[in-house]
DNA sequence: CTCAATACCGAATAATTTTTCGGTTACCGA
DNA sequence: TCGGTAACCGAAAAATTATTCGGTATTGAG
């Protein structure tokens, strides 16, 4: 397993919380819940550009920290869902609110921005 | 220069919020300006465990975006602030409220977080 | 002229995260 | 038994991001 070898600021809550909510599909996943995809391979269909295997890492992830919860029922074909937690809806309205900023400013942020390169 | 090699997504908010100020020390950053810390050499000795390298480039990405601003004085020592912008400002209370979802919910997520193996 | 302080930048390297690829298991239907 | 769907996992490789190290420039004091 991967030991991390630069030290984190757990005091820090933004650190915290980019720990828990911040890697790059997370937040998307939640979202995705959050819009009726429960099903893992709804949201393999439902988030374009990335691997159903990175999926499947945040999402346990997320399940380890608590924010989603998985219920499996035994059957066919295999049916598994993932639903937020009470932790994890604590978490939506940011979510949301990043969303929102992001969809607001983009036109504003594209001319310039460093990172936009490669449009 | 650096070429990004996968595609992203510039549709999605979540997206786009998260190039402009979803790195590692971009946050830190902001907040540290919001506290008044506006000089770099100030962000240096505030935010402990980043170099001052990276805060430089962090900085210069926050400010191509339009999210701070540089204003430099000529005279001895050098001296520069960084402003939040109009844009900047909008970003605040989103940071903030990740700040405090972080401080909040630690205790509740330290343990078996996957990603705190290395505490 | 040399030194210290402030604000930077470039390039190589290291660390971390994501992707790719190829599995496994369980079950049903033909 | 073979093929197909759903949900996963491990390991290596690639991509991305951050760090380290060693610079530059300006200015004023000694």
């Amino acid at each position: 397993m991967y030991q991390r070898k630069t030290p984190e600021d757990l005091e820090c809550g933004i650190t915290i919380a980019m720990k828990v909510f911040g890697a790059k599909w997370k937040p998307c996943l939640l979202d995705a819940i959050q819009r009726g995809f429960r099903r893992p391979s709804e949201m393999h269909r439902e988030i374009k550009g990335a691997t159903p295997r990175v999926l499947d890492m945040q999402l346990r992830e997320l399940e380890t920290s608590g924010i989603v919860e998985k219920c499996q029922s035994a059957g066919f074909p295999l049916y598994t869902e993932y639903t937020l937690t009470d932790l994890g809806r604590t978490i939506m309205p940011i979510i949301d609110r990043i969303n929102e900023w992001g969809l607001q400013y983009k036109e504003l942020i594209a001319e310039g921005s460093p990172q936009s390169i490669s449009l």
